[in-house]
DNA sequence: CATTATTTAATTGTGCACAACTATTAATTG
DNA sequence: CAATTAATAGTTGTGCACAATTAAATAATG
């Protein structure tokens, strides 16, 4: 019966961070609409904005994102014209992604929304920094999580069921 | 120049939260499709084991999502005989769901999934209390943020042009 | 009671995410 | 150096998210 709780909406950690990151990212959209470009393309921007001429998966490491997902959204980048794909000369596999002038110059634009977003998260700068290593540990954590050593296997099932190596 | 600073990838709680909540959900993706069920999925089902019968507004207001999203997953998870859609008898505008035989019997092999997350996270109770209750925080603030008053808006111009009422 | 406004779901269209697969190029190895 | 392996993007298909619109039913109002 107290194996219920476990089950419970509220109880469960990865939907309030699935709820807060959308409810963060919604937060964003009216700002970046102004911009002309959705979350994910400012997360590109943001990496662009800090070394220019990054490859399609340098991008993905990055962001942890595939070329399934980036490589339409460098599509639509590239024809709004922010930014220009390039097959590099020296490693014919490699795309690598240069900021036009206008990707560049909208830098200027966007200063604004960081602070803007930190005003709306109420958030003093303590409690930003403090959440936001909370979360890197997190996500250091389930990331370099190995399914071949897992100790969490069979942490739920009857004591008698685990496999000890 | 300081300005910078502000829009570095790696000082953007969002991405992080973004991050955390894709990582998240991939762990949990292989225990899910050992039910056969998405993330979106398993959160509707939480919904519905806690209490059956609910409306998709009812729904959407539980998950926060609209009707766009809901209506073609809940067909989803009709055609897979997890849940059936009944029109309300008593407002034949409602749409309200329930548990079949198959979705109720899910919910014993569902016991297993939150405490392997668990596991996977790393975080002791307290860490894991802890971090909900701020995310929890941070969730309330975004949603109840009111666009007509907002206190940000001149947050990052100039002193000078900041409107007073 | 007829009209208007509100509520609720469904529909349409766009943009991610991500798994699975293909094609091309580069690196490695016998 | 030829054959194999690995790395890199691209393609295809499925499933969310969400804005905008539509349609139907109910509630509110003059």
């Amino acid at each position: 019966m107290g194996n219920d709780e476990f089950l419970k909406l509220d109880n469960q950690l990865c939907f309030v961070l699935y709820a807060c990151s959308r409810g963060l990212i919604r937060t964003y959209r009216p700002l970046l609409a102004d911009l002309d470009i959705t979350y994910p393309q400012y997360l590109v921007m943001l990496v662009l904005w800090e070394q220019d001429g990054v490859s399609v998966k340098a991008l993905g490491d990055r962001l942890f994102l595939d070329s399934g997902t980036l490589t339409p959204l460098l599509k639509r980048m590239a024809s709004s014209g922010l930014i220009a794909r390039k097959r590099s000369a020296t490693d014919e596999r490699r795309v690598n992604i240069f900021l036009t002038a206008k990707g560049k110059a909208l830098k200027q634009r966007a200063y604004a929304v960081p602070q803007t977003l930190l005003c709306h998260s109420g958030l003093t700068a303590e409690a930003f920094m403090g959440l936001k290593s909370d979360l890197e540990s997190l996500l250091a954590r389930i990331r370099t999580f190995d399914p071949e050593k897992d100790v969490c296997a069979g942490v739920s099932a009857a004591p008698s069921s685990r496999k000890q190596s």
